[in-house]
RNA sequence: GCCUCCGUAGCUCAGGGGAUAGAGCAGCGGCCUUCUAAUCCGCUGGUCGUAGGUUCGAAUCCUACCGGGGGCACCA
């Protein structure tokens, strides 16, 4: 018995007796059924048991009757008695009671627990999965850094971040496409292009240049793709400009993309801002014209003072946005609204941006656009805002030329490390990273103690495969008894609503927290139950039917691990 | 001024209205001829920023205040 099954047949229960009580009402039976039972609807997440803290509530409590007694008109512990009735007649339940204000207290058998590792080793990878978001279209834009520089330190926590989010939610069963979008038009484009042809051509930086050496390691790259770049500098300056500018972008644009793949993050979609300016076969307007268009036929469009302006405000933008300058030339917004656009008509319904606190400010003009393009702003649109990295109390930013890339910290710490810390803490939350921590291999730094009961599991295969202990020789659940057995089994059983409510909450932390409990579990049962006898103790069921217990957890803690884009080796 | 996030153990932080608020680290003390101990066991440690409210019940939801981070462009 699974919790979300028990969470079924308590939904029912309660179902049940709301209807009796119905019944006995309109037949003048029990005068003190109120008529409002007749609306009462019990869902199976309202009926979702708990794991209790105290072991002496036993295995999963229920708050149901608390929740529905006043609607139904009984006192709680009069209609947890009713409840426990019920429950009483399941199969594998072994006990079940009323405690406190009326919380029913549900105990298993070993039994129907142990059954767990069976299903777990059984569907193997597919453990933990659900459908709970199945059918849903999900766009998820996250990093969308500027194409003229390495991504850093700023950046990595929302790489680690989003990719993690659209693994959970792939798990959860949502269609989701991960999305870069580049913005490689406009002024920091052509700054870039001058600040790399200068470098290529060995003069002197712009005042206005780039920072950073890596501007120089381009320049050299550009002057390997274009070798007689400077003689076409010396007939037509715009041109080289123009020719350099385009080799760095592309330089540049791969060397992202190679870092994002070493970090195990990966995109559907790499989306070119230039695309919405181009103009179409045939003189057809550009996307980002064709969205004023549409927007102004909504009548959410008009001008002032030479602009041309969105009334955001209608939408609950504290000041409406303008789409085109005085001088003609569009603004990010309204390639933004643009880009908008096309993600809805390329079919998605939610759309996920995930943007740093500096960026708080864009939640109102993209909630506005998307009530302007007639979705709706509270389904159709997520706005998920993070706090900022700090490295040692100091927080690094692009332009205060003060970089740290996303390479050397690769380099330094490692992805698995890195990823793990990134998505062990709520985005909302400020996260510091300590490079004496995440190299340090002690319980400072979690990912090695989680990836060590992976690869703990993993040797006792090894030695059970030794000893001659095979899964498939019985599996008898009813042995496991040991305290640190059930523990764990109710562990290895909540994996699934833990998958599933960071899917819906979009905090893929929560899957490094319940990892972290989860290999403390194991990590005590190894100390306490020996999967490989001792001495000259033969082989029974029970060390048998662990080692099905033992590659479940390992199967929990890798899928786990999966879900965060850490690996899971076998031996550390 | 307005918007937004945060305030929980000495430190770094978890904690989707539930029972006695948790973990790691730090501190003190145990277990290694081991299914290799990056593990495990015990002890110490709290006005959940303050004050009200909502209800059977609040660290959690609401309001106000205090303290801190970030943001408020015809920038990109």
């Amino acid at each position: 018995m699974t919790p979300q099954e028990l969470a079924v047949h308590l939904a029912r229960i309660l179902t049940e007796i709301i209807a009796e009580r119905r019944s006995a009402a309109t037949t003048g039976e029990n005068d003190a059924a109120t008529g409002d039972a007749t609306e009462i609807l019990v869902t199976e997440s309202d009926a979702a048991p708990e794991r209790p803290k105290n072991r002496e509530h036993g295995d999963w409590a229920s708050n149901l009757a608390m929740k529905f007694a006043k609607r139904i008109g009984m006192n709680p512990r009069e209609l947890a008695t009713l409840i426990v009735a019920g429950v009483e007649q399941l199969d594998g339940v072994a006990k079940a009671e009323i405690a406190g204000p009326g919380f029913i207290n549900i105990t298993l058998d070993a039994a129907s627990a142990g059954e767990t590792a069976r299903r777990v080793v059984e569907q193997g990878e597919a453990y933990g999965r659900s459908d709970v978001l199945a059918g849903e279209k999900i766009n998820l834009e996250f990093v969308s850094a500027n194409p003229t520089g390495p991504l850093h330190l700023g950046h990595t926590r929302w790489a680690a971040l989003g990719d993690s989010i659209s693994r959970v939610l792939r798990a959860a069963g949502a269609e989701v496409s991960n999305e870069y979008y580049i913005n490689d038009a406009g002024a920091q484009m052509n700054k870039f292009g001058r600040s790399v042809l200068a470098a290529a051509l060995g003069e002197e930086a712009p005042e206005d240049a780039y920072p950073g050496e890596y501007i120089g390691e381009l320049g050299r790259k550009v002057n390997e793709r274009i070798p007689n770049l400077a003689d076409i500098a010396a007939n037509d300056r715009e041109q080289a400009l123009e020719l350099a500018q385009e080799a760095a972008y592309q330089q540049q644009l791969s060397e992202i993309k190679d870092s994002l793949e070493r970090f195990n993050v990966h995109f559907d979609v790499y989306f070119s801002e230039r695309t919405l300016h181009t103009e179409g076969e045939n003189g057809a307007k550009s996307p980002i014209a064709a969205a004023v268009d549409r927007l102004r036929e909504q009548g959410h469009v008009f001008e002032e003072d030479d602009a041309i302006w969105v009334r955001t405000t209608d939408f609950g933008d504290d000041k409406d946005r303008v789409f085109t300058r005085g001088n003609g030339i569009y603004t990010y917004f309204a390639a933004d609204a643009a880009y908008y656009l096309d993600k809805k008509d390329r079919g998605f319904g939610e759309k996920i941006y995930l943007l740093g606190a500096d960026h708080h400010g864009y939640i109102g003009r993209l909630t506005a656009i998307a009530g302007a393009a007639g979705d709706n702003t509270e389904t159709d649109i997520t706005v998920l805002i993070g706090q900022l990295v700090n490295l040692n109390g100091a927080r690094l930013s692009k332009r205060a030329g003060n970089i740290i890339e996303l390479d050397d910290l690769l380099e330094w710490l490692g992805s698995d490390a890195l990823r793990y810390w990134l998505a062990r803490y709520p985005a909302d939350s400020p996260l510091a990273l300590d490079g004496e921590k995440l190299r340090s291999r002690t319980n400072d730094n979690p990912v090695f103690y989680v990836q060590y009961a992976h690869a703990r599991s993993c040797a006792v295969d090894r030695n059970a495969e030794a000893a001659g202990i095979r899964r498939k020789d019985a599996f008898d659940p009813s042995l496991l008894t040991h305290e640190t057995e059930t523990e764990l089994l109710g562990k290895l059983q909540q994996y699934p609503s833990v998958v599933a409510g960071a899917a819906e909450l979009r905090e893929p932390h929560r899957i490094a927290r319940y990892l972290e409990e989860l290999a403390a579990d194991f990590h005590r049962w190894y100390d306490h139950c020996r999967v490989i006898p001792q001495g000259e103790e033969p082989v029974s069921d029970l060390h048998r039917t662990r080692l099905w217990l033992n590659d479940a957890a390992g199967q929990v803690v890798k899928n786990g691990l999966d879900l965060l884009g850490v690996t899971a080796p076998e031996r550390l």
